[in-house]
DNA sequence: CGGCAAAAGCAAACGCGTTTGCTTTAGGCT
DNA sequence: AGCCTAAAGCAAACGCGTTTGCTTTTGCCG
């Protein structure tokens, strides 16, 4: 039996938003004692809840990123990839949005279990994709998307360099004139 | 006064080696004792010249990226990309170098000082494509480079897709396809 | 509205990472 | 070869993150 409302609910909201405001106010290696203390809650709650400050890092990210950039349905492929990428910019211009995304490449260890909003949206995307095909328009695949658009975005932010506005545009620009000349640079679906 | 070499640098290779193979073994979370443990090391020492988990993490990863794939100078644009991004393709199709780039990544403080070594590879990059544009060749920007090649291939690692044999060609190619029709999406230079 | 149990709070004990003062080793220069 | 000192080693003390057993609160269901 779980308890998805009420306090459970507050103290979890609280964490969260803890750890995003200290770890973008600079204090990258905060500890659970420090989380809790600025979430008004006891370390034992994090601790028996999260069982370790990766896991509730990679929560706390996984849950920002939910409610970031959802792909919107404008009626063509490129309004849908422009309204996307240029949320995924708006984070990735925010400190905490950057935040976030470094904690979360950073607590993804090599083996672990795939995150399932990761894959999750990588079925949004493709269903998008499903979309304008079924609307005759010529598409790109998913490693295509996220080769053009994706990744240069997340690199400028992990290697610190600046996202200038319009960024998002110009790569959407890039990956649909792309389109009529090259093939799929790697097969399959991505993540 | 400083000592580069001698029990220093013994030292420092087997606590940097110590660091790599923890961490490509699943440790991701070793601490500085179990570091030293496995460096045939005191821990004072690690404390001493490091001071902290995370710069020796940086340092690592940095020292081990700094051997590995430069940039050759074969004549061609083409050519000079191909090897560079084969041998960036080689080590990211590696397990350590994936956990050291994650590591790198990790370690990077969002306002922490540049990173020389990433400043040095951008000048790098640069003038081989001065080198390419000197003999009149049509060249990128070195933004585009880091976009179309660089970007994905870490994307890859960083969010745990697979880097199939012959990406580093495949992005390459793309990126020499593009040259004539798209301008430069970001002005300046790349770190 | 009453009761069961999940989840939060509390406090004390534990363990281990970290710091520190000192000693020993050995690199590099004369 | 010999001196000087940077850097490694050692050991003990310290501090704090973590664990654990218990109590208290409170969400949720009948």
């Amino acid at each position: 039996m779980t308890r998805p409302g009420g306090r459970s609910a507050r103290v979890r909201d609280a964490v969260h938003e803890a750890v995003v405001e200290l770890l973008a106010a600079g204090e990258i290696d905060a500890t659970i004692p420090k989380i809790a203390e600025r979430a008004g809650v006891n370390p034992t709650s994090i601790y028996r809840r999260w069982g370790s400050r990766d896991h509730l890092l990679l929560d706390a990210a996984v849950t920002r990123l939910r409610t970031t950039s959802p792909i919107p349905d404008t009626g063509s492929l490129r309004g849908d990839l422009l309204g996307w990428a240029e949320g995924v910019e708006r984070a990735m211009r925010d400190r905490r949005g950057q935040i976030m995304l470094r904690a979360l490449v950073a607590t993804m260890a090599p083996d672990a279990e795939p995150v399932e909003y990761l894959r999750a949206r990588g079925d949004d995307l493709q269903a998008a994709l499903d979309k304008a095909a079924a609307r005759g328009e010529r598409v790109p695949t998913v490693d295509e998307v996220l080769d053009f658009v994706l990744a240069p975005l997340y690199l400028r932010v992990l290697f610190r360099r600046p996202v200038e506005p319009g960024t998002a545009a110009r790569l959407v620009g890039r990956l649909l004139t792309a389109l009529p000349a090259g093939p799929a640079p790697s097969a399959g679906r991505g993540g």
